[in-house]
DNA sequence: AAATAAAATGTATAAACATTCGTACCGCAG
DNA sequence: CTGCGGTACGAATGTTTATACATTTTATTT
């Protein structure tokens, strides 16, 4: 029963803003799980969930994912970036109009070694590489996350 | 002496196992500063640090990269978008002309709790939320971002 | 199947944390 | 100056979460 206990969990914090225990109690109960506060705070160790601050008034939990953040960078970046090209150490990479910016900061966040900096305008992004062979590598990387 | 000791907060937490805010007075005061468990809290909240469970018994303060993220997300968001209405479970979202794109994948980003599913023309975006009431909860987030 | 070990949970309580309320200290307009 | 609005903070307190210990449930061994 734990097993599908955790999954109500995760699946409620996901799709609400919970920012006690007790509304996890309360959401089990309904869902016919009749557990106790000590149970919810055991669970939300194992599941390593967190706890964050949001906004300027909001605290609530959260699924504690670095993986997952990463996805999203990547998701980004696919879901702007078109093609890229390189020329020496620069490789300019082409998005749809106005992506480009969202896109560079994916890219930054990916702390690609060799990358010295990014610059985006509305549609294009330079990326400066700190030589011909990191650009090689890289362009590598990017022509990877474009094919998906 | 608020910039100070956030800095020396920060630092202290991401070079430390930090687990209870009482740590966090202590190494202030070994630095000159002498402050309360509510003014640590509040610094905690203004921070937006976290709390996330490691490993099996450990339990440690830590910088949310995601909200860091979060900021530029926000930045995105903030610059591309004008206003936003909704109706019912639908949220539309007009932008700058161009920007529409972009401003959608910063908010998908933020993996608001509620919010089912984005879609960007070019200066505008639909927002499917799971329920009036999640819609609600989202109008508010995205209003109180444009309010910055 | 009885005996034993291990895992899961509840109870009670301690520990950790957030918040309310009051005060002090600005910077500034009148 | 004087009063107003804002920020920062401590003391006290309320709220929320973690945990020590006891108990039950489940699995494992003999």
């Amino acid at each position: 029963m734990k097993k599908k206990r955790h999954e109500l969990i995760l699946d409620f914090i996901k799709n609400n803003n919970v920012s006690r225990q007790e509304e996890i109690i309360k959401m089990l109960f309904e869902h016919g799980f009749n557990v106790t506060q000590a149970t919810i705070s055991r669970d939300i160790k194992e599941l390593k969930i967190i706890k964050e601050h949001f906004g300027k008034n909001d605290i609530r939990y959260a699924v504690s994912e670095k993986i997952g953040n990463d996805d999203n960078y990547k998701m980004i970046f696919t879901r702007s970036a078109i093609s890229a090209d390189a020329t020496m150490n620069i490789i300019v990479v082409k998005c749809y109009s106005g992506t480009a910016n969202a896109a560079c900061i994916a890219l930054d966040s990916m702390n690609l070694p060799g990358l010295v900096g990014t610059i985006a305008g509305d549609d294009t992004i330079f990326v400066a590489c700190k030589d011909v062979n990191a650009t090689s590598h890289i362009i590598g990387t990017i022509n990877s996350l474009l094919k998906d």
